[in-house]
This record gives structure tokens, sequence and C-alpha cells, in this order.
DNA sequence: CAGTGGTGCTGCAAAAATTGCAGCACTGTT
DNA sequence: AACAGTGCTGCAATTTTTGCAGCACCACTG
């Protein structure tokens, strides 16, 4: 498409922060792409960008257009995609921004699932937690969310919601898997390793210690659910994780997960969203409705 | 605007229905614009129009493409918009699609009203009655619509809305006149000056009837109602019209107005409306703002 | 305090895209 | 059968865009 070009520029240049690295990763050179910019600013007879000595940042003016520019190339996808559908296609692309505890099982399961019966759909996921995911949404590098915990949802447009209880993951033999519900001081007595603070069950376990007399003290604290619950296996410490994040039922040889009582740690909540107003192509609204079908089989409704 | 070009030669070959005469009308060759649509139908892959011996029209994918560029060339106008407002500019265009009851009074005293405050805003008005002012703002040829009885409301975004009486009009002496207000079945005794069928006034008055003994047989028939003021002036006929589009009340020298028994024919209702989950260039916002709070105070809450 | 690596920007010439003219094939109307 | 309207195309002129090299500027750094 030739008359997009100029907005995947502003674009690219807006993210990447300089004209020369936008340039390059555009494929195009530098020169070419500043002058674009410059017959850009004098047609809207406004900067778009500020020149800093490290690059360029959008200026006041350029926050406006950016909003119209992503908005305008999201929508551009849509039209895409129906004039595909109506040609009878069904091919598509997802962008799908989701919190780490759907990376392991469920986003995997549910994209294969899709792309049985839609083989030419193809897919982007980006790990985002909380506020990070509401924020691929709103500059538009995604075209859904799937998030626990979300810190504001205030340009959000929820389509699904669920609530997703907290459980503890210990070695097979740890103490506390003799209880098939546990309490949180009980956890707080063995070595723990959390995830950091950006993550939707960090949040949920220091809300909950909040007005107690118990304190978190992590012995190891890392960004990556991956690396915490192997960790657990190894050094013997506990981890948690929620219902959706859960390997399947079958391999208790190797791991042990127990939902931590609800009056210490109350549920927390995973939301599928997208940007408020905005109309999806057909392939993401397909795929959302087959993931709000899934969770409502899964859980019930709300 | 450089990459907007495109768009609006599609906008405008969409509307007049021929390649050559939007060319002219666009002053580029039909050379030049013939060959920019096929560049672009290639890019997409699909026609966008259906090549016809009198001229082209769109195809199913150019219906699915002209809502988003409209969209976008409405949305870069409020882009501008904020961006002037940015500067402390407060510039800007009104499209305004009104039945035809506000053109004699109301609408060209709010937009004086409104220029007073802001010099630099500029206006259009398109008279447009019922279902072709809800037409225009569908289509985005118009940013507010101020009509009287729409016929379906379904991508209008109601603003505003306020309940309007019908009256009837009558040269002074008139025997209707001594009533202050009057009834339908005494209105059909004389002969009648009616407004044709696309307006809201016609529309009340055929519905009340409808289930009665009583016909409507005008004498004159005529789209405009300036034609029928005047008409019922010089030939001493009754002619209709809603309150806001009622003269001032001091001239009863020349005209008699009363309103009709609401019995008898219900309240019409006003409605301020835009494009359902557009966002409007400021100016725009503005007035429409001044529009309402007019309406309020004339007319109160509704 | 000079050096270095980064930035955005600008002449000038080459390359590429766009445009305009004239004319073709086609269709519906007179 | 002539005509007036349409969209489309080959070719040449024109305009626009691009790329190279180099400039001025700034923030680090040793």
């Amino acid at each position: 498409m030739r008359h997009e070009l100029l907005l995947r520029y502003v674009d690219t240049i807006a993210r990447v922060g300089s004209i020369r690295k936008a340039a390059e990763s555009l494929a195009i050179t530098s020169t070419a792409l500043n002058r674009r910019i410059l017959a850009l600013e004098e047609d809207l007879g406004v900067p778009v960008f500020e020149r800093l000595p490290g690059g360029v940042r959008l200026s006041a003016a350029g926050e406006v257009l950016i909003q119209h520019v992503r908005g305008q190339l999201a929508d551009m996808e849509r039209v895409k995609s129906q004039i595909a559908d109506l040609r009878g296609e069904r091919r598509g692309h997802v962008t799908m921004a989701a919190s780490q505890a759907l990376m392991p099982f469920f986003l995997p399961e549910q994209i294969t699932h899709y792309r049985k019966a839609h083989p030419a759909v193809t897919f982007s996921v980006l790990r985002r937690d909380r506020s990070a995911a509401e924020q691929a949404i709103i500059d538009m590098s995604a075209d859904l969310a799937l998030v626990f915990e979300p810190e504001r949802l205030l340009d959000l447009h929820v389509l699904h919601k669920v609530r997703q209880p907290v459980h503890v993951l210990m070695r097979p033999g740890h103490p506390l898997g003799a209880q098939a519900v546990v309490r949180l001081r009980d956890c707080l007595r063995y070595p723990l390793a959390l995830p950091n603070d950006q993550t939707g069950i960090r949040f949920l376990l220091e809300r909950a210690v909040q007005h107690t007399s118990l304190r978190l003290r992590p012995v190891v604290e890392a960004d990556s659910f991956e690396f915490l619950r192997c960790h657990a296996l190894t050094e013997n410490i506990l981890a948690f994780q929620i219902s959706i994040g859960l390997p399947v039922e079958s391999d208790t040889e190797n791991l042990v997960t127990r939902p931590i009582d609800t009056r210490d740690v109350p549920h927390g909540t995973l939301y599928l969203g997208q940007l408020r107003g905005r109309t999806l192509p057909v392939a993401v609204a397909r795929f959302g409705q087959q993931v709000i079908e899934t969770l409502v089989g899964r859980y019930g409704e709300e």
C-alpha cells in the first residue's frame, strides 16, 4: 500500500525514537525518511517531532497525530481483512497482548485450535503484564489483550472476564501439599520465589499482606514465571500462579499445586479486552469469540 | 496534505459516480486520477469500483473502503483542528446538516453568535430533512445534524433533544386566529399548503389523520417552507411550522401563528446528533455545546 | 579537553514516479 | 448510423523522490 507508507514511517519513528534507526528498520535511507517527515510537518504547519541531541520525540501536536495515525493503520487492517473476508479468504493477522500466565498453556492451545479451522490466519503474541498490556492496546500495537488484574481499565473495552484464584506451586513431597487448600500464613513460613511488581499475582499478594503482620520476603524474585516455576522445582521453594497458568493436572509427579484460601488472597480477575470504540478485523473478532467461549466453558459465566 | 489526496479522490469519485467528472472537479486530468485508482486497486487486490457504461459505482469492497476513507478524512480534520487548538488558534470548520425549520432563524442566529466569539471558524450548512440528514451524518458530509423527526436514529448519537409542537400559520384576520390553540379538524376545513413527504411536519400530520376520518387535501405542496409560508400570506391559506421555525413574535401584523392542540397532533422531536463513535473537531464540539445551551435555555431540559 | 559516536539536516545529481496528450474500445442514446 | 459519454493505455515530458557525501550539533568518555 503506497499511501500508508508515510503513516508507517511516522509510527515507526515514534516507537524507535530516532529517524536514522527507523530508516534502517524500514529499509530506506535516513535522508528520504527525514525529508518525508519535514514535508509532513510543512503540510501540517507544525513540527511533529521535537529534535533532541539523541534523536527525536513526539511533540504535543505529534501526540495528537500519532493516535490518529495508529488508528488509521489499525482500521486499514480491518478494511483489508473485511475485503479478504468478502472474497471468502478467511485470512488475517491477530496481535495479542497477554499476561505471562497465558504463555505456557492457554494461548498456544487456543491459537493452535483456531489455526486448525483457519490456517491462513497468523498470530503475533506480546507478553505484557497489567498496565503494559493496556498500553499495547492503547497504542494499537496489539488488537486484543488477555490480561490479569489490569491497572486502570480506562480505554479498555472489556469483552469478557473470569475470576482466577491464586495457587501455590511446590515440589512433590513438600509439607504444604498435605492440605487441599493452603493458608497464606503457612506459605510465608517457607522460602518464596515471587514474580516482580509488574505482575498481577504480586499485586494481589502484596495487597493481601498489606494490613497484616505478615511480610513477603522472597528468596528469589524474577520477571519470568517460567524461571520461577523451574527454580521452585530445583531449589524446593514456593512459587505462585493463577489457575489458567497451571500445567495440566496429570503430571503431579513433577509439580504439586494447591489453591490459596480466598479468605487470605481474594480472586484476581482475568480480562479479555480491546480498544474502546475500535472495530476489530474479522479474524481478530472471531479469535476473541473463541477465547470467550473457551473461558465460559471452562470457568462459566461471570 | 499530500497523503490525503488519494482518499479525497476516492471519496469524490464515489460521490460523483464518474472518474472523468471527479477529475474535473478535483482539477486534475482524468488520466492521472484513473491511474491512481488502478494503482489503489492493484495494491488492494480488489476492484474498488464497478465499471458501468455510464461511469463507475462502488463495488462491495469499495463500500467497505469508502466508510474507512470518509472516517479517516473526517478524523484528519479533527486532528488538524486539535493541533490548531493546541496553538491557541481556535479555528476550524463546522458542517451542519439541518431540517428546513432551522434555516430562517435559528441557525443564522446561532452561527452569528458563535462566530462573534470565534471569527476564524467557518461554517457550511446543508438543508437536509429527516433521513437525508441522517445520511449526511453517516457518509460524513456533515459533522452535526439538527433534525426534526429523523427516521431511524440508528447511527446517530443523540447529543440533545427538544419537543416541538406543530403550529399553523395564517394571514392576519383569518378566522382560526380567534382561538389561542386550534384543533386539527378546524384547520382541515380551510385550504392547506403542505410540505412534502420528506419533512417531519408532513409525517406528523399524516400520522395524526391516519386512523381518523379526516383527510389532508393540500391545495399547494412544496419542498420549501419558505415558499409555503409566503404563499400562505398571498393566497390566504394555511401553512405549518414547528416552534423553532417561527418568526420572532413581534411582527404579528404580517403573520399569525397558533399551536395545534397536541391531542390532535402530538409533539415532534428535534434532535441534535453526531455520528456514533466519532470524536468531533474542537470547533464542532464547541458549537454543538452552544446549540445545546441555547435549546436548554429556550425549551428547558428534556 | 579533544575524541568519538550519535543525532538531524542539506546540495546536487541520478533515479523513479507521476502526469498529460492523443487515441482506442466500448456502450447507451438519439 | 452518428454521437456523446464512459474507462483505459503508449509514449514522452515533467515532477518528485531518493541516495551519497558532508555539515553542524550534542552527549558522553577517557
